[in-house]
DNA sequence: GCAATGAGCGTC
DNA sequence: ACGCTCATTGCT
């Protein structure tokens, strides 16, 4: 006699059937399995909780989506094994956000449960539940004055009316303040808010600005880097209702805030709000999502502005809230450019021994003389070799399809060739000057840092980057040598701004975007009295925006740019990739709606130890409008594999932010 | 011609 | 890691 028999188990008297989603890593399984409560577990199978049950014979995770009177399924039905926790960690609203948003991704739901329920702590889980907080004051959103729609947005959040925005924070503003207002705001009104930042310094700092208006007890802080029990812990305070405002990194989109009054998400363009992890969703989109069936308001914001963010503007979706042009002047620190062919020769004499134009070097002597400290902003190793035009530097780009040109690895010279469609192009003409000649992009800003720090050989060098980052500095005489994102927050007398051409020559479509972004948030920590200087050719899109402080005109060039080449977000973008010859046959199966184009295959990697390159990538476009269909054929394409178990898996990245 | 055994497959 | 189907094997 082992375990428990069958003909032992009875259903349940009410609602016997239970809808079940089984964590099996088959993509043709992507739906709910319908099961038999026994009535011994009737009163624990409640809808959201975790179970252990067969399937296919063996033992799997599953969640409990709901329970039903009776079931279609003609076969016979299996009993639920147990339930692991009554807890009801599967909330309606987040059912409905997982399933929306693998399917928007052509991914499993199951995966997007994973990315969205923490692993369970039994012990926490039996602490004693947090008391509700009490309700928070109004905070002071006077600040909010300084932007035009602002007041509008906080009204709105106050009575509980929905509204979307773009915002567009002021150089030197206190952004974390200004977000800790709008979330204290709606907490005031008994509303949930969820704040997403790019990294857990981003996440320390908003935290802070968030108790200091809400109170302790009704902010938790949300990261994967906090400890499994920590996590978990503070994952049930916001499902229990115990705590309204959710600080944290990308994982914490899917916090199961109560009544959610308020999304945010800081620094868009950051590319560590796309997760790693399949489906691969990105913070904005989910939130997007979220604010759409939830009624909730949704702020996407940051110093700079994405494509994406400048769509929503433009497709009516969201109002944008930007200072006036006089406010952003007296915010403004003043930014000069200083290219290659414009920089001055004539060398201070102080620093004749280095090799640093001298607005750069007057800019950093009079800032330390004032007693300030001096970001220079130096750029991260590793950018990948691409191809510029010789006249105007612009990425070089294929007259086939508008990807990026970059020299084949390989021992013998070829022409550049396409890193999408793979067509060599043997008579490269700049779509944008008509030049014939290309540069090869080359890294030389670190030297230059070097430089600097011998020429005030009396200041302290401090760096910032990699495994060591300064969270602040201290209001003193210092060259801070930073990496683009690990900037220390401080009171800086001057910038410079030294990785232009790494940063412009990545062969990446969102480089351009991303150069000044990185630029903005390091100007941003500038004294409105202070001064940066950006070494890049002063007739580059992203240097006149940043001259200007004008990050809606890049955006909008940018998108206006990404249209006309028929790039993301103008378009619906997938990258498709696995074996050569699996992704042939995937493609080959692939139904694309009317609008569906396939650039590639092209090989990607490195060559194996036999020396072959068996990978390959492919891209699929379609029109906007055609994007959920495409997401649906892709995932029934992704059925039909796993079906068939065939072996080679095939990765699919709906909009990935890299298309090399 | 038919039972006994085993491999493969779906998956409630 | 179960229980079903279907193919193969071996014996009458």
């Amino acid at each position: 006699m082992t375990g428990v028999r069958k003909g032992e188990l009875r259903p349940a008297a009410t609602l016997p059937v239970a809808r079940v989603y089984v964590d099996v890593p088959l993509a043709h399984l992507d739906r709910p399995f319908d099961y038999l409560v026994p009535d011994t577990l009737d009163e624990a199978a409640v809808p959201g909780c975790r179970l252990r049950l067969r399937f296919a014979g063996k033992q799997v995770d599953g969640f409990l989506l709901e329970r039903v009177a009776a079931s279609e399924f003609g076969g016979r039905m299996e009993f639920i094994g147990k339930v692991v926790s009554s807890e009801p960690v599967l909330t309606p609203e987040l059912a409905a956000l997982a399933r929306a948003v693998a399917d928007r991704y052509a991914g499993m739901m199951i995966d997007v449960l994973r990315l969205a329920i923490p692993p369970r702590h039994a012990k926490v889980e039996a602490e004693p539940p947090a008391e509700p907080p009490g309700t928070p004051e109004q905070p002071d959103t006077t600040r909010w004055a300084r932007y035009p729609r602002g007041p509008a947005f906080v009204d709105a959040l106050r009575n509980k009316r929905q509204a979307h925005a773009v915002w567009q924070a002021l150089p030197g503003e206190d952004w974390p303040a200004r977000l800790a207002e709008l979330a204290a705001t709606a907490a005031a009104s008994d509303r949930g808010a969820v704040l997403v930042v790019p990294d857990y310094r981003d996440v320390a700092r908003l935290y802070e600005a968030c108790v200091a208006r809400a109170g302790e007890d009704d902010v938790v802080l949300l990261a994967a880097d906090v400890g499994p029990a920590k996590r978990y812990r503070a994952w049930l305070r916001v499902k229990r209702g115990a705590a309204r405002i959710v600080v944290g990194t990308r994982a914490s989109v899917f916090a199961p805030v109560q009544r959610p009054g308020l999304f945010v998400v800081w620094d868009d363009g950051d590319d560590l709000h796309a997760d790693l992890h399949a489906p691969y969703p990105h913070v904005r989109d989910v939130l997007i999502q979220r604010a759409h069936t939830s009624g909730a308001s949704l702020l996407v914001a940051g110093f700079a502005r994405t494509a994406e963010a400048q769509l929503l503007v433009e497709s009516g979706w969201a109002p944008e809230i930007v200072a006036a042009r006089d406010e952003v002047r007296q915010a403004s620190p003043r930014i000069t450019s200083l290219g290659e062919t414009d920089q001055q020769l004539a060398r201070d004499p102080a620093a004749r021994a280095a090799r640093i134009p001298s607005v750069a070097f007057e800019a950093a002597r009079d800032a330390l003389k004032k007693g300030r400290p001096v970001l220079v902003q130096v750029p991260r190793g590793g950018y990948v070799p691409a191809l510029a035009c010789q006249q105007c530097r612009g990425p070089a780009r294929c007259r086939r399809c508008a990807g990026p040109l970059g020299l084949p690895s390989g021992t013998e010279a070829r022409p550049p060739t396409c890193r999408w469609c793979g067509v060599p192009d043997t008579a490269f003409r700049c779509g944008n000057c008509g030049s014939r000649r290309l540069r090869a992009i080359v890294v030389g800003a670190k030297r230059t840092a070097e430089e600097l720090g011998r020429a005030f050989a009396e200041v302290p060098v401090l760096g910032s980057g990699g495994a060591e980052v300064l969270k602040t500095v201290d209001d003193r005489p210092a060259l801070v040598v930073a990496t683009p994102g690990a900037e220390p927050v401080g009171d800086y007398g001057a910038a410079l701004l030294l990785d232009g051409w790494a940063l412009l020559g990545r062969a990446d479509l969102r480089a351009t975007e991303e150069t000044l972004r990185r630029w903005m948030t390091a100007a941003a920590l500038v004294r409105a009295d202070g001064r940066v200087v950006v070494l890049a050719e002063s007739g580059l899109p992203a240097v006149q925006a940043l001259v200007r402080w004008d990050p809606v005109w890049h955006a909008r060039q940018e998108l206006a740019a990404r249209t006309e080449l028929g790039f993301p977000p103008a378009v619906r973008m997938a990258s498709v990739d696995g074996p050569a010859t699996a992704l042939a046959a995937f493609l080959d199966e692939l139904k694309l709606p009317a609008s569906g184009e396939i650039l590639g295959p092209v090989p990607i990697g490195e060559p194996d130890r036999d020396g072959n390159t068996e990978k390959e990538r492919a891209l699929v476009r379609t029109t906007r409008a055609d994007g959920r269909a495409l997401a649906a054929a892709l995932a029934t394409a992704q059925h039909g594999r796993t079906a068939r178990k065939e072996p080679d898996p095939i990765r699919v990245r709906l909009d990935p932010l890299e298309l090399i």
